[in-house]
RNA sequence: GGGCCGGUAGCUCAGUCGGUAGAGCAUUUGACUUUUAAUCAAAGGGUCGCGGGUUCGAGUCCCGCCCGGCUCACCA
């Protein structure tokens, strides 16, 4: 017998000893009074003599994270939200069959009790137990408690013992949803309305991705898990409904890595009669009231760099490539970065706009570490995008980035149905020439622009990334509770379980 | 997919030149009524990721595979 399993007969033959106290091994509703992190934030700044007279009685429940027995009394530290209290528990001020309870105690269990604050010699804030009542059984073992779970892959695979072992795990997931709370608040208040437009797509667009695809059983349809909600969203402009947003997830078969989950959470907004110049300030006022709300600044620590949200740089993407050209060799002028050759001998791409991204990409976007808007894209790499008045060969479209990450895509959208119909047969070309990732024709998406959109402008912000720079995360999947892994096979509990019934 | 790194007790980690598998925490037993990485005394606990190979002998060397991390490519 493996030492889990010794572990797990012995706490499960701890149940019947708990029953036979008359406490229940899996409890019920426990009413508590308060909670721990309450408890810290009111009563750490009182004294010992504050906290005597008058008395705090407290009535709470958590998680048993340490235990210090000292024979008749001991000290155990329970867990609640990610914050930890101390409990002080002695044989004189329990009955007896409490004090037995405390004896059956694991590191792990869940218990509740009453009592009421005080402070110990060492100057502690802790609850003195008066009564004491059993919640729920912990089976298996704890993590180390000082070096809590530091296995990536068991983190992420059993991501609730993270979250029992790690606290700042949940201070992450939690700052990800006044994250999202904020942008849904602010995007309310600017009359947004949010939607829901299908996950289940029978052709996909809005991005270029190869999709996951799926099967409808009674239709007899295959069906592709969307890769952006964009051409939905769109058509509801077209309905008259002026501003929309969603948040949801996107889905993309494609390679995983620190910035990459194949699902992932998207904004996605669309203001009617605004282009992406306005789309600029809208994001700017975004982005700098997410941070205050989700950080309580808009200056935040990411990786070693301070990104400034409130002070966001604007350049075209041909200023970043000369701005970011490598120092040790000559640096290009405005009519280099114009000057189709030039992009032909510096790249290796069929025209001179993909050559031009591509050059971007090389040089400057893993250092545009300041929150920085990068405008002015070519036509061919933006099939959903307006073509520049000044410049037809450009299109009126801008992406943010920060800490060299792409975190948001915007554009005034093309709304004329017959030069978005030559885009897509500009696009089917491209797909015919082996690019998976080119867009399909959607033709009812042209019909409904056939009826006449609004001058729209049209932004995506990745909600994965931007958690990642406001709670400092270096990978994905630190802010993502479930991140895709292969499966773990054999986990081996439900045999363990049968044998001890 | 390529390159690099890792997988040893429940957890965090050692393991030398190829020679009996180790520590701390956790667990069990005992002592202890303000401790705090509590302390003290004792005990139990291993599919060294999996499968081959070399060898008298493999955690250690070689090959293949599985899982993970970082990175490059691709993408947001």
């Amino acid at each position: 017998m493996s030492l889990e399993q010794e572990l797990l007969a012995q706490r499960h033959a701890r149940i019947r000893e708990i029953e036979a106290l008359g406490f229940r091994a899996y409890g019920q509703r426990f009413d508590f009074s308060t909670t721990i992190p309450t408890i810290l934030k009111e009563y750490t700044p009182k004294s010992a003599e504050e906290l005597a007279s008058p008395r705090v009685e407290v009535k709470i429940c958590g998680r048993i994270h340490t235990v210090r027995r000292m024979g008749k009394a001991g000290f155990l530290h329970l867990s609640q939200l990610g914050e930890r209290l101390q409990i002080y528990i002695k044989k004189d001020d329990l009955s007896e069959k409490e004090f037995a309870l405390y004896q059956l105690l694991d590191i792990g269990d869940i218990i509740g009790v009453t009592g009421y604050l005080f402070r110990t010699r060492t100057g502690e804030l802790s609850v003195h137990v008066q009564t004491l009542t059993f919640l729920s059984k912990i089976l298996l073992n704890m993590p180390e408690k000082w070096h809590g779970l530091e296995d990536v892959e068991i983190r992420y695979r059993q991501r609730y013992l993270d979250l029992i072992a790690n606290p700042d795990v949940q201070e992450t997931f939690v700052t990800r949803a006044k994250i999202i709370a904020s942008l849904r608040r602010q995007l309310e208040e600017r009359n947004f309305v949010e939607v829901e437009t299908p996950m289940m797509q029978p052709l996909y667009g809005g991005a270029a991705a190869r999709p996951f695809v799926t099967h409808h059983n009674t239709l007899d349809i295959d069906l592709f898990l969307r890769i952006a909600p964009e051409l939905y969203l769109k058509r509801l402009i077209v309905g008259g409904l002026d501003r929309v947003y969603e948040i949801n997830r996107n889905f993309r078969n494609e390679g995983i890595s620190t910035h990459h989950n194949p699902e992932f959470t998207m904004l996605e907004f669309y203001q009617a009669y605004t282009d992406y110049k306005g789309l600029m300030d809208l994001s700017g006022e975004l982005l700098c009231q997410t941070a205050i709300d989700a950080t309580g600044s808009p200056v935040v620590e990411y990786d070693g760099a301070t990104l400034d949200f409130s002070n966001i740089r604007r350049l075209t993407i041909r200023e970043a490539v000369i701005d970011f050209w490598p120092e040790n060799s000559t640096r290009p002028t405005m009519e280099n970065v114009k000057d189709p050759e030039w992009l032909k001998q510096n790249a290796h791409k069929a025209s001179p706009g993909e050559c031009l991204v591509e050059i971007f990409e090389r040089v400057a976007e893993s250092k545009l570490i300041q929150p920085t808007i990068i405008y002015e894209y070519p036509v061919e790499t933006s099939p959903l995008s307006k073509n520049n008045l000044d410049d037809p060969a450009f299109v009126d479209r801008f992406e943010i980035f920060a800490a060299g990450m792409e975190i948001g895509n915007a554009y005034t959208e093309l709304n004329d149905p017959q030069e978005q119909r030559r885009r897509f047969e500009m696009q089917l070309g491209m797909r015919e020439r082996g690019d998976e990732e080119a867009h399909q024709m959607d033709e009812d998406y042209v019909r409904a622009l056939c009826y006449g959109m609004p001058p729209t402008g049209g932004e995506g912000i990745g909600i994965d990334r931007l958690t990642m720079l406001l709670t400092n995360s270096k990978s994905i999947r630190d802010v993502i509770l479930f991140p895709l892994l292969r499966p773990e096979g054999n986990i081996g509990v439900a045999a363990d379980l049968r044998a001890l019934e």
